[in-house]
DNA sequence: GCAACTTTGATGCACATACATTTAATGTCC
DNA sequence: GGACATTAAATGTATGTGCATCAAAGTTGC
């Protein structure tokens, strides 16, 4: 349980700053962007903020501002939901999908790196 | 893999988060503080900034102020190092004995929580 | 229809972290 | 022994995050 969690913070750790600076350098993009951008590619239809944030593992604030990020870099734009004006969709661009493809295998290379050695999990 | 990395985020995000409000509430501590308390007392014997780095997740400046903070709280205190007079080593008082020994508990219920269902780990 | 409450997403603010630089002490080469 | 590089730890600075709060839109009860 303790060894549990040592693993996780190491991996985390270990991961987390090799994403950040190769997805940094190579392509421009935070693990934190990476992730929104891979949350809508999977499912490949436009969000509302309050889904996305369910999914992904920042506050609401922060899903916030990372989504403005996003969008000053023309990766994605926001537009009013007509249904509930008080929500926000997010649309990812072509240019976003591009820059995410392009990322991607990065990420892989570097998750294949740190866990080449890792056990076989359930949950 | 990706599984893996998934299981690891969710892990390290749900965990952070729980402790962060429990240590702090209960004993005025962050995941920062109990971790560097942590690595002290597991050694038993004070340590040089330089040891601690290598053990904690945290940039040597980042621990430079967990243990400037630690030691505002009287938890640790600063000494010189008299065979490398750059160094500086890193004691803890009996309050922070105190104090983590009353945390430590408190630590173990959160991860025996998040952990319930862990798989075993190797690595 | 209106007032009170809730919900959604944005923003003010405080703070912890990483990177780069600084300061001081050591080490090394000549 | 003196100049230059190296190392340890502290600090300036920029940035990302969470909490609390806010404004706008929606919902409920009367």
């Amino acid at each position: 349980m303790v060894d549990t969690w040592h693993y996780v913070l190491a991996k985390h750790a270990r991961t987390m700053c090799m994403l950040e600076r190769v997805l940094g350098d190579r392509h421009g993009l935070g693990p934190s962007e990476f992730e929104v951008l891979d949350r809508i590619v999977h499912h490949n239809r436009k969000l509302r903020i309050q889904e996305l944030c369910d999914e992904v593992h920042l506050s609401q604030s922060a899903l916030s501002r990372v989504v403005a990020r996003l969008e000053r870099a023309a990766l994605v734009s926001r537009g009013v939901c007509d249904e509930d004006r008080r929500g926000v969709f997010v649309h990812i661009t072509d240019e976003g999908r591009a820059r995410y493809a392009e990322a991607l295998p990065t990420q892989r290379a570097v998750l294949a790196e740190v866990f080449a050695d890792a056990p076989v999990l359930a949950t």
